[in-house]
RNA sequence: GCCGAUGUAGCUCAGUUGGCCAGAGCAGCUGAUUUGUAAUCAGCUGGUCGGGGGUUCGAAUCCCUCCAUCGGCUCCA
């Protein structure tokens, strides 16, 4: 055995000398014992491994803690064994797919003898905390490909011996925690009397390894932690994001509805939800107007053969609403999936020149898909919605500098609007899977890199997605988060060479010769049903004050002042402000609660003192009494707000 | 579409193992009150217990089916 000592080297650069061997839990208890009570994984030479995992060459060192992503995946992950070992002593029999940790815990999906719901979950906690009290060591073994198959083909797991038939000899390991034994790559904490904390969130469907013609397990969603404490947080946590859900706000601000009569996915807009959307597509169109947009309007149906033509009726057809005949059923329709189609034969209207280019048409364009039904999810999936669409047709020459317009638009958009927690997705083809796909390799790479290039320029930070590109090409998504942490997408930006040859779309070169445009589908909020329910998690339906649907109310103290409340809401209607009165005989502490709960931003108090001076008290919503103001400057101070809200 | 759960008044929810006429709070209506910074008081109205079918002397409650919603999976032009 060598003497010899290594090198160790910190994130901070400093570097120690250890015995060969050494694991990473020594490492820590020479540097601290509190350390070593806090250290979950290490990450050697850029690899996570076991804490316990002997090191025997010069190495770069990482301790992950709670604070570390991969220290709470490392958690997490063990917890899954623990959920696995419990289920395994109380469902005899019981087979396993796979259980990762994920963002938020891990799960485990299983194919169970008796089905297992969500009332069976309080038990399989008591039996995990019990496991986890006796600290049971997480022993790690590598096995032969052989033994592994014969392990579990004696178990009778068809799914473990599925993964294993997958793997390389001299790859697979198992990890071994009380009495159950799992095939695993790791790592996974020293022992799992870490984890102190156990709740189990949901049990749901999965597809095995997530394809629908396969058997669908059971899988339970758990979270674990290694503080009571943390735990109680994270549900308290859930409880505040379940109040900023944007079906119960659309509900209690009296936005949208839906109706099983009008059909599923179907969403009606009310008149405040309505005035809401309006002022976000005027907004929207002013924007486009100044960066040289001209709106079109297109009809809701399109004849079929328009959808065979574009490519969407053979890769969407089944996704789409059932045609509509004509009455003697001679012709065809689709109600209207995408505008694209219609907007490229807008383009054909008449011959283009290349000094006609840039065109940009832009539509509010109401579009109807038919999404399954279990997809449906108030205002976020739908079946019938509106997407502030916009095709641009531009030369080659002017692809870049166009494609980088439609982000500084995004971007205006979502700083005016303060979502700055966005991720900028791009995302590409999936190599191995090019059948998906409509275009030569050439156009493909040609739109990626314009893609690429733009969205540096730009500065975008993006992540690279592979195989999230529309089957036209690539695109540029524009992600954000829901209250519960969902990922949505909301502004897209396409570069698109298909649709023009598919269309023939032609413009005259100074050469005199034809030549192909390029499309680029674009929409900033990526549909009004979407974005309006993003917003109204993002705000908890604190609307800006420039599109909130109401920002005043007057509040007079009693009937007295309903005459003068009257006053002064005119006053501010003639000055652009959106302004009611509450004239309901109720004492004035009822009235400032309901108009809180309504999140009316601004309430005006007026009753005799204010009458006889021609002021109002201003009351700010969420933060109380903010003095007298005469309606005028009151007036001019709103007017102020808007206008800095908007960048004006 | 698939797995699981849920569906009682406009809203939020009670309703034991099947058993008088299905309840409450809020909202609404009527009246009283004329109010000073987050719920004034009283009375009244309001239900095919999601729809349909079945079991039973009897169903909100048990069974079947359809519809819708919720949590996931798959999908997302």
């Amino acid at each position: 055995m060598s003497q010899s000592n290594i090198k160790i080297t910190f994130p901070d650069g400093s570097v120690r000398e250890y015995p060969s061997g050494v694991t990473a839990l020594q490492v820590a208890e020479s540097i601290s014992q509190r350390l070593a009570q806090e250290v979950l994984s290490a990450t050697v030479d850029g690899k996570v491994v076991d804490l316990t995992r002997p090191i025997e060459h010069d190495a770069t060192l990482k301790l992950n803690k709670w604070d570390d992503p991969e220290g709470k995946a490392t958690f997490w992950h063990t917890s899954s064994h623990l959920l696995a070992e419990a289920l395994e002593s109380l469902y005899p029999g019981i087979k396993f797919g796979i259980g990762p940790s994920i963002e938020n815990g891990f799960y485990y999906d299983v194919d169970a003898p008796e089905p297992i719901t969500e009332a069976d979950l309080p038990k399989i906690e008591k039996k995990m905390e019990e496991l986890a009290r006796n600290k049971e060591t997480l022993v790690r073994r590598e096995v032969s490909k052989a033994e592994a198959m014969k392990t579990f083909t004696e178990k009778g797991d068809q799914y473990k011996t599925e993964l294993i038939s997958d793997l390389a000899d001299g790859t697979i390991t198992f990890y071994t925690n009380g009495c159950f034994t799992d095939l695993c790559r790791g790592p996974h904490l020293p022992n799992t009397g870490l984890i102190k904390a156990i709740k189990l969130t949901s049990v749901a469907g999965a597809y095995w390894r997530g394809n629908e013609k396969n058997k669908m397990l059971t899988r339970i969603y758990g979270i674990t932690f290694p503080k009571k404490s943390m735990l109680d947080e994270y549900l308290a946590m859930l409880e505040e994001a379940k109040k900023r859900d944007h079906r119960k706000l659309g509900k209690e601000l009296e936005l949208f509805m839906f109706s099983s009569r009008v059909g599923q996915g179907l969403p009606m807009w009310l008149p405040k939800g309505a005035a809401l959307r309006e002022r976000l597509q005027n907004f929207l169109q002013g924007v486009q107007k100044k960066y040289g947009y001209e709106q079109v309007i297109t009809p809701h149906i399109g004849m079929k053969d328009l959808y065979v033509t574009s490519g969407h009726y053979a890769k969407y057809g089944k996704d789409s609403f059932q045609p509509i005949k004509t009455p003697d059923d001679q012709e065809e329709f689709l109600l209207k999936p995408m505008n694209c189609p219609h907007h490229c034969e807008i383009y054909r209207y008449k011959p283009r020149s290349y000094r006609d280019l840039p065109l940009r048409f832009a539509e509010f364009g109401t579009v109807y898909r038919y999404e399954q039904s279990g997809e449906l999810h108030g205002l976020t999936r739908v079946r019938g919605f509106t997407q502030d669409d916009a095709h641009l047709f531009v030369r080659p020459d002017q692809l870049l500098e166009e494609f980088e317009k439609v982000i500084d638009i995004v971007l205006y958009i979502f700083k005016t609007l303060k979502f700055d927690d966005f991720i900028a997705q791009v995302s590409l083809r999936d190599p191995d899977n090019k059948e998906k796909y409509i275009g030569t390799d050439e156009n493909w790479e040609k739109a990626e890199s314009a893609i690429m290039q733009a969205a540096e320029h730009k500065g975008l930070k993006t992540v690279v997605e592979l195989g999230e590109a529309a089957f036209y090409g690539p695109k540029l998504d524009f992600m954000v988060r829901d209250a519960l942490g969902r990922k949505w997408q909301l502004g897209t930006i396409q570069v698109d060479y298909n649709l023009p040859e598919r269309f023939d779309l032609t413009y005259t070169g100074a050469d005199d010769l034809p030549h192909r445009p390029i499309m680029i589908h674009r929409a900033p909020f990526g549909s009004m049903e979407r974005f309006v329910a993003v917003l109204l998690e993002h705000t908890g339906g604190k609307f800006p004050l420039w599109l909130t649907p109401q920002q005043v109310v007057v509040l007079p103290i009693s009937e007295k002042f309903n005459e003068y409340a009257e006053k002064v809401s005119k006053l501010l209607n003639n000055s652009d402000i959106r302004a009611e009165v509450d004239c309901r005989n109720e004492k004035i502490g009822r009235k400032i609660r309901d108009n809180e709960l309504k999140r009316i931003p601004f309430m005006l108090i007026v009753g005799e003192k204010e009458e006889a001076d021609g002021t109002v008290s201003v009351r700010m919503q969420g933060e109380g009494d903010k003095g007298t103001m005469k309606p005028a400057e009151f007036a001019e101070y709103v007017n102020g707000l808007v206008k800095s809200e908007i960048g004006e």
